[in-house]
Order: C-alpha cells, then structure tokens, then sequence
RNA sequence: GGGCCGUUAGCUCAGCUGGUAGAGCACCGGACUUUUAAUCCGGGUGUCGAAGGUUCGAAUCCUUCACGGCUCACCA
C-alpha cells in the first residue's frame, strides 16, 4: 500500500509565518484566545470621524468609543506608540501609551502583527499634528492573522494574485473594494427601477435539459438520480417567455449565465444577465426601457451621467443614437450594402473585408459579420442598432414590411455589446421552424446552436403568447463601462482562473 | 488554439555581454511617550516558476512544460 502524503494545508511556511505561529501557541498558551466568536462595537469608524474630526488638534474629547477593524499600520515608538485601524468604514489611528495601558498591557498589544483583527476601547482626541486618534484604554485580539500583508506603499499589483486572493486585494486596494460595490449598487437600482415599473423578479432554471434562449456551447452537467445530462444554462429566455405565457405580464431575472467559450478580457465563464420581458411592448419600448434603466443605474451608482471609459468621455445624457445595422454600415463603415443585392455579391464584399465566410451562411450573417467588423468597435457613445438580420435573430420578430430583417436591437457602447432586445417571436409555427433550422446548424457542426428543440416551448406558444418586447442587459460588461474598468475580470468578485500551479 | 511579453525575498522591483543574487517596504534584535511611508543602529530571511540542455561556470543562452497578461481567433 502506497504512503498516504502528508496533508499540507500551507505550501511553504516563511520565516514570518513561522513568527506568527509562535506568537498564536504563545497566547493560546497564556490562555487567550486568538479567534473570538464576538465583539460589540459602539461605532463605526466612520462615525467617529464624523462626530469628531472637525476637533481642534491637541483637543482631548474625553468621549470613549469602542472600534474593531484590522491593524494597517504599526508605528513603534518606545513607551508610546501608534496603529491604524481599518474597518468597512473607514481608518483612524490608535494611540497607545505605557502610562495608560501599564507596562504589561502595553507590550502586549505591541507584540500584535499588521493584518490582526482587534477590538478597542478609549478615548478620542487630536494629536498636535491634527491626527484624530483613540488613546486606547483597553483592547482585546480578535483574530490572529497568520500570514503577512503586501507592504503599505506598493500595495498588491500582481494581478494573478489580485485575482486569485481577491481577499487580500480586497483589503489592500481600495479601489477593488470601491469597484465591486459600485457593481451591488448597480444591481440594486437596476432591480429598484423594474420593482418600482410593476416587474417582477423570478427565479428559472439554471440546470435545463435543452441549453436554449441563445447561440453559445453550454457546459454540461450530469444529474446522477435521474441519469440523464442536463446543461448549465446558457440563457433564462425561453422560461422567461413562458411565464409570459402564463400572464405573469412583466417579469425580469437578474442571475447567471454559463458559456462553455474560451475567456478574455470581455468573456467570463460565467456571467451575469438581465433579462426583462413586458408583455403587449415591442422592441421600441424595450429601448426607451433600456435606455431610462441604463441611465438610472448610471445616476444610482456614479451620480453622473457624463462619465469617462479609458480616457475618453462617454455621455450617456441626452436621446442615444438608433440606426440600422444597413445604415450603421454606411455611416461608420463607408460602405453601402442592400438586402436587395444577391448572395454571391454580398458574399463578394465579405470577402473583400476579410471575412471567411462559410457555405451555409445567408446575407443576413454576411451582413452582420460585415457590420462587426467594419461597425461595432467604433461605437463609443451609447447607439442602438435596429434591424437585425432575421437569420441571426430565431427568437425576434420580423419587420412586417421586411422578411430579411428583425424588430431587434442591440446596444452599443464603448464598442461593446451592453444589451440587446426584441419584439418577441409569438408564432409558434415559425418558431418550430426556426428551432428546426438551427438544429439543423448543430448538425451542420455548429456547436452553439441548440441541438435538440425545445418542443414545450413551442407547446407554450401554442397557448398563445401576448405580443412581448424582450431585452437582455450584459451586467458584468454594464458594470465595466460604470466604473472605467478595462477587464471583465476587475468586475468580478472571483473570475475564472486555470487552477493554481502545484509544483 | 496562434503570436508577443512576463514569472527573482512576504510585497514592489533591480540584476548589463554568462562569473555564483540585491534594494526599499515588511520581518527579527536594540533605542525612542504625539508619530504620519516616523527616525536611528544591527540582521538578508531566496528551489531566481518547473524540468531538461549548452558551458569550466546559468537568474542570465537554448528546449519543453506550468501559470499569468496583452492580442488575434473564438464569442450575437
């Protein structure tokens, strides 16, 4: 029988961890205990600040407060001493003094590492360099940290480990902190402006038998009891519709998405979606909704409209921009296309633009390649481009004057794609012909495309469907956009990382 | 998946044309009762991402691999 390895919970123990090891079995042998269950504050750091920051320096308050937070900074300076406290709300300095502590008490508490969680308990006052302090009068440990902090003045700037030790990143960089609440305030009004519209938030399926509702190659997952693969799903959309099927009317989720493709500075493995359906809308109010959503949410988490994305401005005020996608072609491309033209021509001009087309491919993708690449990338400020090709679109409507394209739109900005929406396919004859159609792309090799119908979501059309505008809003990339973030990954509380090297 | 770049102390980084690894902060010991990146004195704590190869000698050159970043492809 083979040797069971050692079970090692830490890869290399460092000189400093080793200190801090000895220093733990030091208090737990004196009887303190270094991982407490519970401690009452009186205040927030941030009060404090509030309440006595407008004192004078050299001022003694003579009010005791009681603060908890992780030890910053230590400045040891013989018989007294300071540190800096941090907790969720901000940072003050502690004063600490042999006289007020004792000798014992004192030298304690100095023996604390930068990174322990403590509690305090003294008075406030002012240094006579207008430092608001607490002349501490008791103090008790909290928690023991084990490992030493990334030094004060560099911070951490590894983005590997920034990643990976989202904790630690989190307690150096304020601006992570800064981010990641910004993206809860962002979804916070998001959900606000739709409660306070009449939707309602649900909950759908995240395991589905059938990965529908968008093109992209689900994860697939296998559930042991029933025996049968299921799919993390790709999109909520045809759950959605179907509780519009049921009258729910005007229902919206706000969740994940899971998308089996490779990762970038714009894709996540997974991510997170709005999707919003309002029964007897078209795509229109879809757009005054996007656009009034987008703005709130703006307002909400950064107080401005006018904002600013990698040094250059972006203005999300005043009416967006709505082209089509042929116009759109024209206007930022130079290049006038038709769906008037044959096929061998478009085909003809793709290629001229680099695109490798491939044989199944009709005008309407050749169009939309064409508009990727030539379009897309240019649209800094918010635009919506309407009449999407009804190839690319299975679940939107057709223009009623124009079979070729759909009554969609996306939204773009800073190049990227933030939304997209449709007047909602209701037919569900041409919906069971448009699932055949991309089954048929599956089988074609093309592993985005769903590979089987989803025949009871067409069973829920044929119950009859109202007339429904339908949009999906990219969070993590709306997220990017509100707090000038150039990688999705700064977005994400922990994006997807390959696991860590062993060696 | 392709291309380019990177990986050196806990952190941030230097290390030239190959000569046996260095700074600041952190840490350890000492001094200091209002500091502010405190200061002063003393101490370098390292599998130079990993494995091979070339060489008298490799952090440095070559190959492969791992992880990361950017980018192209992919991705409505």
């Amino acid at each position: 029988m083979e040797k069971e390895p050692e079970l090692q919970i830490t890869e290399n123990i460092t000189e400093v961890m080793k200190i801090r090891r000895q220093k733990l079995e030091k208090l737990k042998a004196s009887g303190e205990n270094p991982f407490k269950a519970k401690f009452t504050r009186t205040n927030f750091i941030e009060d404090v600040i509030q309440e006595f920051g407008m004192v004078e320096p050299g001022e003694q308050t003579g009010k005791v407060v009681t603060v908890a937070g992780r030890i910053m900074v230590i400045r040891r300076h013989g018989k007294a001493s300071f540190m800096v406290i941090k907790d969720r709300t901000g940072s003050i300095q502690l004063f600490l003094s042999m006289g007020v502590l004792g000798e014992e008490r004192y030298k304690e508490f100095l023996d604390y590492d930068i990174g322990d969680i403590v509690g305090v308990t003294g008075k406030v006052f002012k240094t006579k360099r207008g430092e608001l302090s607490i002349n501490i009068e008791s103090y008790t440990l909290l928690t023991k940290s084990l490992r030493p902090l990334p030094e004060k003045w560099h911070g951490l700037k590894d983005v590997e480990t920034r990643y990976r030790q989202r904790y630690v990143d989190l307690i150096i960089n304020p601006q992570t902190r800064q981010t990641l609440l910004a993206r809860t305030k962002i979804v916070k009004a998001i959900r606000e402006w739709l409660d306070n519209h009449n939707f309602i938030e649900v909950e759908t399926p995240m395991l589905q038998p059938i990965a529908g509702g968008a093109a992209a190659k689900p994860f697939i997952t296998h559930h042991e009891a029933l025996g049968i693969n299921l799919y993390l799903r790709i999109a909520p959309e045809l759950y959605l519709k179907r509780l519009i099927v049921g009258d729910l009317e005007r229902v919206y989720e706000l969740n994940r998405n899971f998308r089996n493709e490779g990762l970038s500075v714009r894709h996540n493995p997974e991510f997170t979606m709005l999707e919003v359906y309002q029964a007897y809308a078209d795509y229109k109010d879809m757009m005054d909704l996007c656009e009034e959503l987008v703005k709130y949410a703006a307002r909400q988490a950064v107080g401005s409209l006018k904002l600013v994305y990698q040094e250059q401005p972006v203005d999300l005020s005043g009416e967006w921009q709505r082209l089509t996608m042929v116009e759109s072609i024209e206007k930022y491309g130079g290049l006038k296309i038709s769906f008037n033209q044959n096929l061998d021509e478009l085909r003809a001009v793709a290629k001229e633009h680099g695109i490798d087309a491939e044989d199944h491919w009709g005008k309407g993708k050749l169009i939309n390649e064409l508009f990727e690449k030539l379009v897309e990338g240019k649209l800094w400020q918010p635009t919506f481009i309407t009449d999407y090709p009804t190839e690319i679109s299975p679940l939107a409507k057709t223009k009623p004057d124009d079979p070729d394209v759909t009554e969609r739109f996306e939204l773009i900005i800073i190049g990227l794609e933030v939304g997209t929406a449709f007047s909602e396919l209701t037919d569900p004859i041409d919906q069971l012909q448009r699932f055949e159609a991309q089954v048929k792309l599956h089988e074609y090799g093309d592993e985005e495309a769903p590979r089987q119908v989803d025949e009871d979501y067409v069973r829920a059309l044929e119950y009859g469907m109202p007339p429904t505008g339908g949009l999906g809003i990219g969070i993590d990339r709306l997220v990017m956009l509100l707090t000038d973030n150039y990688s999705i990954r700064e977005v994400i509380s922990f994006p997807h990382m390959r696991p860590e090297a062993r060696d």
